[in-house]
DNA sequence: CCCGAATATTCGTTCATGCGAATATAGGAG
DNA sequence: CTCCTATATTCGCATGAACGAATATTCGGG
């Protein structure tokens, strides 16, 4: 059996991986990413906060290693590291949908009574 | 045309998702009820932890849909809600564990020069 | 109605995280 | 070497999350 400590390090590894992910200025360059590689004056007037946001929220995705990046010159471009991360979101989102919807109805089943 | 508001906040909605699962003790706790259901009492024996600590997450699981409850008598079993959970985790985690080989592939490339 | 077991909540503390402004660094042009 | 643009980092602050101990609530049995 795999040592107790190892399996604990890989857990807190997964759970570091989600955190990056539970941010929504995080998400949203994620799915922009997703759309096309962007660099960080655009992301930062896609996103339409400081420069200095975009950048720290980049070198969270950077150091987990959810995106890369490419220099020319001064400009440095950032690249979605690996679609999964997307398909990974969209099945939560999908679940999360469901729960929401599945919650709502119970409203109003309770409003009809 | 979305409104802007309601984007943002079903935005946040997935982000508050995605923050239940960046806790190492909610992601045993889930994966656990992804073998099979448990009541209060054996998750914290499970986990080797407080009590109060287990409620804690559960409620923060619960709270996001994540899990569901059925009672009997004084004893509590809680369900994972949606099988799709576990399914985004693990693309994630394969995301990761290919990351980290690359990472790991690139150290040991440096080590050869 | 009272007791005990199971579960949930509260409390005070500690640690992590987000923010914007300001500042620092890096690279190309001249 | 200097200036300009692009990007990264630092700072002080404010908010939020996790913890264990202690306490409260809920339910069934007697």
């Amino acid at each position: 059996m795999v040592n107790q400590t190892l399996k604990q390090e890989i857990i807190q590894i997964e759970a570091d991986f989600c955190a990056a992910l539970s941010d929504p200025t995080r998400i949203l360059i994620l799915y922009a990413l997703n759309e096309h590689p962007f660099n960080v004056t655009e992301l930062t007037n896609e996103l339409g906060i400081p420069q200095s946001t975009t950048s720290r929220h980049l070198k969270i995705l950077r150091d987990r290693r959810l995106v890369y990046t490419e220099r020319q010159g001064t400009v440095i471009t950032y690249y979605l590291a690996d679609v999964r991360i997307i398909q990974a979101m969209d099945l939560l989102r999908s679940a999360m949908r469901d729960r929401l919807a599945q919650q709502v109805s119970l409203i109003e089943e309770a409003h009809i009574e």
